[in-house]
DNA sequence: GGATCTTCTTGAACAACGTTCAATTTTTCG
DNA sequence: CGAAAAATTGAACGTTGTTCAAGAAGATCC
């Protein structure tokens, strides 16, 4: 049982570095099982041995994507611990640092938001749970400028300002809705957080 | 050049129709050139003389979305009149009638934003024009709530607030990604705004 | 109106894709 | 070692979007 389900893991793993490659340079929609197979010296067959589905293959650079993004979040939040009182400027570095990963990395990016898998699918668990994560390094920050608020309308607010700032670059980056322009996306980002944070701050009336 | 002009562009009307209907009905990646033929009664190749390709089809169906939405935040906008003294209320509005759109226009606004088209594809100037003319809706409200704002500065604020609201919902509505839940939308959408325009009116410090 | 040229329409054929599966090879384990 | 189990293979299958030679229809001129 050691030595199959061994060279099974090294293969899936290979597999997994050879699709984030090809998807890397030319997009997840560009991405064929035929060239795979060639890229890791196997066949085609022996693909759908490991994994259900390209989805499923996908899914799992995707997941690897996410643990990018998480990671290069979790450096600016340490980096931040200086600027404790100034929590805006921790946002604004998140969201900043966001937006660097998705230039840097937009076809990854592009696979992780875009490529629709099919409506039943189970995302797997690891998945979700890499997604929460992400919001909890906003979490932080925030709880900063929101120290009356409950628990749960934290976990909510933080989670509509990374859709906010996600919206602004998806429709910047992606041509064909021309949102706010890719030089404008940094501006824009800063202002809309420091004018939201100074509304935190500012007792409704 | 009449009678034959004349049949084409009926033939492109239907199709787009049945194209439409299709999405609507099941999502533009289950649309078969195949299956069109057979709704409108023609053969698979006179899709073909009329299209250059599906993507030049679905883009016709996106168009028309794109002038649904339109409309339905136009309607917003005459409503609101009676509202001049609080902007706020009407950019909350718009927001609503958006989501309300996307609920219940699932499919169709999906092939509007998800539908990947080849990156090097020439976007239509009348798809662009109608994209620009979503943003107008905002900037109206907004501009009572920045007076001093340069007209370039405001278009892009409204451009940014759209791509926000857009962002909450597509998170949301996507189930891919665990954003904000369905039932929170609104009220989130609601915090966003309220919080951003009394950032406005606060000074920056 | 008919002959001729052009243009459109057709649906079988093509190429490319994800996926499957019977045959073959390799691994496992008593 | 030898039999059972599992994995690997690559040809083959079923579906795609798209094309194209052949036939049908329209336009144009006398």
């Amino acid at each position: 049982m050691s030595k199959t389900t061994e060279r099974r893991a090294k293969l899936a793993a290979t597999l997994v570095d050879a699709a984030r490659a090809r998807i890397a340079a030319s997009g997840v929609h560009h991405l064929r099982a035929r060239d795979l197979a060639q890229d890791v010296g196997c066949s085609v067959g022996a693909i759908y041995n490991v994994f259900d589905d390209l989805d499923a293959l996908i899914l799992q650079v995707s997941l690897g994507t996410l643990r990018d993004i998480d990671k290069t979040m979790a450096a600016v939040g340490a980096q931040a611990v200086q600027n404790e009182d100034k929590p805006v400027e921790t946002m604004i570095a998140l969201a900043n640092a966001y937006f660097q990963f998705v230039q840097e990395n937009t076809n990854l990016w592009r696979a992780l938001f875009d490529h629709d898998i099919p409506e039943d699918y189970v995302l797997p668990e690891p998945v979700r749970a890499e997604q929460n994560a992400l919001f909890r390094h906003i979490e932080k920050p925030l709880s900063l400028c929101m120290r009356s608020a409950p628990e749960e309308q934290l976990s909510a607010v933080a989670k509509s300002l990374f859709s906010a700032v996600h919206g602004l670059i998806t429709l910047s980056v992606e041509q064909r809705i021309a949102g706010v322009s890719v030089k404008e996306v940094k501006p824009q980002m800063d202002f809309l957080l420091r004018t939201f944070v100074a509304g935190l701050g500012a007792e409704k009336e």
